[in-house]
DNA sequence: GTTATTTTGACATTCAATTTCAAAAAGAGG
DNA sequence: CCTCTTTTTGAAATTGAATGTCAAAATAAC
């Protein structure tokens, strides 16, 4: 798979070390459909794991979003949590607040328009976040 | 001011206290253009009040948002920044990574966009959220 | 293997947000 | 203007997530 090789990449590249953690963390990130905080995957991770610690989780995590294989995100929980990237087409997020799903879309005109905004203010966009908060289908009882 | 009089009233509906403090507070809260911090609201306070407590300021900038004459914010540096709500009409925000400057900006055909997205997906908006992050007309040097 | 370097995990620290609590202030009723 | 009840205040403590520290363990190069 692709971000795996990225990452083993990453870090060949930048001098640091492959361990069994970093594959074992990697791995179950991978599998996470999610968006997962760091406590989330940690926990998770504990089950079958639980000699990695917090902190190894936390930076690993890190050190996914610097070698670019996912991003981290904040959404009104007060946790940070990551996301993989599979492409590298950008998304933004529905999320419901009632029971937390977090559903990706992306729609070129509202780029579009952004892109029109920025530029009527003689702004240059680095990136953005857009997140429309609600309730989904299955909630609203659709 | 219509702000004033929405916050009194509201504190007489919830059988709160007009307190000096909370008067001292918006007023410091509407003189400042800006989307304050606590902390930086805090600080200024403290110039010409130096009692007033930062609990105090954290308390009555909930209340505020509460009785909505103000609004939390959350940019990308960690730190709950209000906003006063002088009109009802939503507004979105470019925001300077490099001099911290905040622009508010509104586009109807944005909006639409997105009520459109979450019809989409069976979605029901209760907020959204919408960030330009990027370098001001300034700092890019146009 | 040996060795130099990085990583790990437990624990400590930081920083903002939030809570606690005794003393002070506000407002209602006399 | 007293009194009483309730709310508020300010200092300090607590929380919760993020991040830093450090000795022991693991890794990679030789």
């Amino acid at each position: 798979m692709a971000l795996r090789e990225s990452f083993r990449q990453y870090l060949a590249e930048q001098g640091l070390k492959s361990t069994r953690q970093r594959e074992i963390i990697l791995d179950e990130f991978l599998r996470c459909a999610s968006h997962p905080s760091v406590e989330e995957l940690y926990l998770r991770l504990r089950q079958q794991h639980p000699a990695i610690g917090y902190a190894t989780v936390y930076r690993t995590l890190k050190l996914f979003a610097e070698c670019g294989i996912a991003e981290a995100r904040h959404f009104g929980d007060g946790q940070t949590r990551y996301e993989s990237c599979p492409g590298d087409e950008h998304h933004d997020h529905l999320i419901c607040v009632e029971c937390g799903a977090i559903i990706e879309f992306e729609d070129p005109g509202i780029e579009r328009l952004q892109q029109q905004v920025a530029k009527e203010h003689g702004f240059e966009i680095s990136t953005h976040r857009l997140e429309l908060y609600g309730r989904c289908s299955r909630c609203a009882g659709h």
